[in-house]
DNA sequence: CTTAAATAAATTGTCGACAATATTAATGGC
DNA sequence: GCCATTAATATTGTCGACAATTTATTTAAG
């Protein structure tokens, strides 16, 4: 069920298995955003050595999950609004140039894969009309399947392996649930016939858009946040 | 002259020196790339302990220099010409999209540098048509400027702390001495225009014409030299 | 009482040694 | 003579300890 990364081989070393652990306490919100990452106290927590434990901060560090200054520590990644907006820049013009090269390069069993996944989106889409976790889970699913369909390394490595885990935390930190999901897959499916066409010049234009109308979603929403914490503030 | 990182602080603790020098020598070829990697035999010819040596060796996994495999050891990244273009397409998207932000959300002292560096560039265009050395640092200047331009902190961090030292890594082992340099100067020219003009969406369509336009730039040198050698194999 | 300097504590960086794994060399069977 | 298995070697992963630096506390001065 959970996500393989390809980029991201089997964790066969302890410090590989810490690694996983902390980075699914940090996005799922166990260790605090922003808060400082004490050596000696996670590593006696896990149990290990603090070198074991600096090889896992290091590779957290990888995926952008924590940050270290020198002589003076790791601290978990701060999740602010700039930040996520930021991603999402990031993401439309990656996501947009992998679905292009998607477009030219994925295989047709690849494609056939991809449309199996939307069709087993859409047979649940009745019943989870206020249940959207699985939604969420389908649209990375979705999205990672196209950026691996682009058969670019690069951009599998930048998306899925350090971008990808980031994206997470931010949506489970801010609580997105997000309300666009059947909007969402019906703009999945368009990316789809883009790909299935062949047009990578239109299936750049349809992930980009698609991304960037999620991103314009958050602005959307921070905004009424504000205005209406403006009002409580009066 | 150096061109300072900053998403990069100065190099205080010993493992960073290192790192550096290692990264110079990779990118210049003094490692070859491809090579393994002996922990032992590097941490001896730094005289450095082997934990310092790998704390050098995971920052130059960060930027993709190197690549470890668990119990195995590491090996410095094989150029091989699919990843040089894998790259320029990397870079097609996000300094496409670093340009269209630069052009939003420079300031005007901020154009003004860029449209000085080209000056300088201008100035020094008549003397250096065989040169081009100067327009290789100068052509790498110009695309530093406008990523940090951008003011967005994930594209600086991508383009500048990750894919930077692999794009010349990539120039110096080619021994891409660019032909196109007058040519790149004048597109220069027209992407600093857009910027000034904050029309973000020409300044995003004039940058990624301009590298996908190096990129077939190589693809066609390339295709030249492969042909020659298949001449020659007969 | 506030601020500055000096001291003490804690944390990070670096080191060398040992354990676990992978690679190479040697041995034996066919 | 060639391949599989086993032994030997070398390399990587992990550990605990010490040195260097930062942070917190105490002390002293104004």
């Amino acid at each position: 069920m959970a996500l393989v990364n390809p980029t991201q081989p089997q964790a066969v070393t302890t410090a590989d298995k810490v690694f996983e652990q902390i980075q699914h306490a940090i996005v799922e919100g166990h260790i605090p955003a922003g808060s400082k990452i004490s050596e000696p106290g996670l590593a006696k927590q896990f149990e290990i050595s603090r070198s074991t434990l600096r090889e896992a901060l290091n590779r957290l560090e990888k995926c952008h999950l924590v940050e270290r200054k020198a002589n003076v520590g790791s601290r978990v990644v701060d999740c602010s609004i700039e930040g996520l907006l930021e991603i999402y820049v990031v993401r439309e013009a990656l996501e947009g140039m992998a679905c292009r090269q998607a477009a030219e390069n994925m295989s047709e069993q690849e494609i056939a894969e991809l449309k199996s996944v939307l069709a087993q989106h859409a047979k649940s889409q009745d019943l989870k009309d206020g249940v959207s976790y699985y939604q969420e889970e389908g649209d990375l699913d979705f999205h990672y399947k196209v950026i691996v369909g682009s058969h670019n390394q690069q951009l599998i490595n930048i998306l899925c392996g350090q971008l990808y885990h980031l994206v997470r935390m931010y949506r489970i930190q801010f609580g997105m649930n997000s309300p666009r999901a059947t909007r969402a897959f019906d703009e999945h499916l368009h990316i789809v016939e883009a790909i299935a066409d062949r047009d990578g010049e239109l299936a750049e234009i349809l992930m980009r858009r698609h991304i960037a109308a999620s991103r314009k979603n958050i602005e959307k929403k921070i905004a009424l946040q504000s205005a209406h914490s403006s009002t409580e503030d009066n």
